[in-house]
RNA sequence: GCCGCCUUAGCUCAGUUGGUUAGAGCGCUAGAUUGUGGAUCUAGAGGUCCUCGGUUCGAUCCCGAGAGGUGGUACCA
């Protein structure tokens, strides 16, 4: 005992983060409002386990038989690989692969928890964290992706954060039929455009720009190389982020297929004009028209047409139809709108995307801007369960990072994080009366009161009224020999006590007068505690 | 991964032009007060000065390497 052994730091490894009452209270409340509404929107719950083989997770590195660095692994038993889910989407395709024949298809599910990323930590970023995804499996029309849209707008709104988000809309068929129009054969070159476009809130227009060129060096004197396009053809491809002026209107001209129309631009005289069968897209889906239009410009701009390659006819035409079902179900542009620029990660999207972007300015603890990134994104996998299964099973879904939005509503002071009220506390005056106190607390517990008598230290009375306050509790019962003798106890209200105490600054005077302090029978201890607990 | 900055008490930081017992504020513990929260006063605990190596009579300080933290950047399913 004498001799000093080493000690252990405390300390915990980053980008993890523990959690406090406050914090476990506000997150719950964060997650009971967003279950509301995927309840609302029949979606029934289901929860994976942490752990899945990494093969599941497709996370093995090409080429070798270690898995993806991004991914916690370990090796079990037999050597297989495992891995800590880094998404819940991921899981979800193995679940309903697995359960194929007995859970009903279409299949809404939706399920929240911890997801792991092992990659460096940075503000509103972390190893471990929390996501809320909603998904439909075995629906393949543009309703399922409008109202998994539709379905993250009302989630904001139920968080309080109406007017202060947009939802973005994108489909990779129309990016995919750019890039065939501009005739980018070299998936690698691709990839390089696509993540460039992707970090134009990062760097801006020009910046883009530059990637998509030669390349660009950044503040640190990092270069980071190009993708190598001509200036007409980055130049083409940074129309998606220009402000939209509009000369013509999108049209939708009817064709002997009614499930085909055309899409073009024409000049308002023309449309006055207009023959039977065509009609103004902003008739049909006003929302986002003039994005649709916009499009369909960026197509033009580059010597081609929007209709002309399959890929991009599709995608256009789903966004088209999503625009109307926003339009119909009452959502505008200022809460859905359709937007060109939004790329999402690369891996298995397949045809609509869709993000989430707050619109309010978020300031870390030192006043400082922090360009947050989206709080929830998702789209369509058609390929994703096609791992598992022969037959094609198309699938959408979206996630809510829960704790990047809880630090972003934290960042700004709307995230309510208050400490709850702690138990009510029985003091100990007499330590030969612990069998009266501890009757007390289980009176007050079988009322369901949060009650507890003081285990610590009882010699310094003052002490227990300080650990009192210091767990933000209501209210402390005193029994000392006196109050026993006449069969009455002692409430102290702290909360009206803070309040009639400010303006007290002697110490004689402040414990003189006692403040919030009331006598009571012995036995009326249950009733004035729930009545007092009431009215505070 | 790459680039920059940082590392002294639980926290925020001072300091030593290289010299013997390394400081402050806040916090913590105890006492003033075995019948009252805040404030006040008193006392106390708490330090491998990030680690290792080098230079030096002597290093927390200078040099080198490493670790950790942080910011940017790359990757991000």
């Amino acid at each position: 005992m004498t001799e000093k052994t080493k000690l252990i730091a405390p300390r915990l490894p980053r980008g993890f983060e523990d959690r406090t009452p406050g914090e476990i209270a506000a997150v719950g409340q964060m997650i009971d409002k967003i279950k509301a509404v995927y309840e609302r929107y029949g979606f029934d719950p289901v929860e994976t386990p942490l752990f899945e083989f990494t093969e599941t997770l497709g996370k093995f590195l090409p080429d070798t038989d270690r898995p993806n660095a991004g991914v916690f692994s370990l090796q079990d038993d037999d050597e297989q690989w495992m891995s800590l889910r880094y998404d819940l989407t991921a899981p979800l395709a193995r679940y309903f692969a697995e359960n194929f024949e007995t859970l009903p298809k279409p299949y809404r599910s939706y399920r929240q928890g911890y997801v792991f990323r092992n990659e460096k930590p940075g503000p509103g970023r972390f190893r471990q964290f929390m996501q809320f995804d909603a998904d439909t499996v075995g629906a393949g029309g543009p309703e399922a992706d409008a109202e998994m849209c539709m379905m993250m707008a009302d989630v904001m709104d139920a968080l309080g954060l109406q007017g202060q988000y947009v939802v973005r809309v994108n489909n990779r068929k129309v990016l995919d039929g750019l890039r065939q129009a501009m005739g980018i054969s070299d998936d690698d070159q691709w990839l390089v455009v696509m993540r460039s476009i992707d970090k134009f809130d990062k760097i801006g227009a020009t910046g883009v720009e530059q990637l998509l060129q030669k390349g660009r060096l950044d503040e640190s004197g990092d270069f980071t190389k190009g993708a190598g396009l001509s200036e007409v053809q980055a130049k083409a491809l940074l129309l998606l982020f220009a402000p939209i002026t509009m000369q013509e209107v999108p049209v939708a001209i009817a064709t002997e297929d009614t499930n085909k129309p055309r899409f073009e631009l024409w000049s308002l005289d023309k449309v006055n004009a207009a023959p039977a069968g065509v009609t103004r897209v902003d008739e049909v889906a006003q929302a986002s028209a003039a994005t649709l239009g916009y499009i369909a410009m960026v197509f033009r701009s580059i010597g081609s047409q929007v209709d002309s390659n399959t890929s991009a006819y599709y995608g256009y035409k789903e966004l088209y139809e999503m625009g109307r079902l926003f339009q119909a179900a009452g959502y505008n542009a200022d809460r859905i709108k359709i937007d060109p620029s939004v790329v999402r990660g690369l891996e298995y999207y397949t045809g609509p995307v869709f993000e989430i972007e707050l619109t309010f300015k978020v300031q870390n603890e030192k006043g400082q801007d922090v360009v947050f990134g989206s709080v929830g994104g998702g789209g369509r996998y058609d390929g994703l369960v096609s791992r598992f299964r022969r037959e094609p099973v198309p699938a959408t879904g979206f996630s809510i990072g829960v704790s990047r939005l809880a630090n972003a509503l934290k960042l700004t002071g709307k995230l309510n994080a208050s400490e709850p009220a702690g138990p009510v506390v029985v003091l100990v005056m007499d330590k030969e009366q612990m069998a009266g106190y501890q009757a007390m607390v289980a009176e007050l517990r079988q009322a369901g009161i949060r009650a507890e008598m003081f285990l610590g230290n009882t010699k310094n009375f003052g002490k227990q009224v300080a650990y009192a306050d210091k767990r933000n509790s209501p209210i402390v019962i005193i029994e000392g020999s006196q109050e026993r003798e006449q069969g009455i106890l002692q409430i102290k209200d702290l909360i009206a006590g803070k309040q009639a105490a400010a303006a007290i600054t002697d110490n004689a005077e402040w414990k003189a007068a006692r403040p919030g302090q009331f006598e009571i029978k012995r036995d009326e201890l249950v009733a004035a505690v729930q009545k007092l607990l009431s009215e505070q």
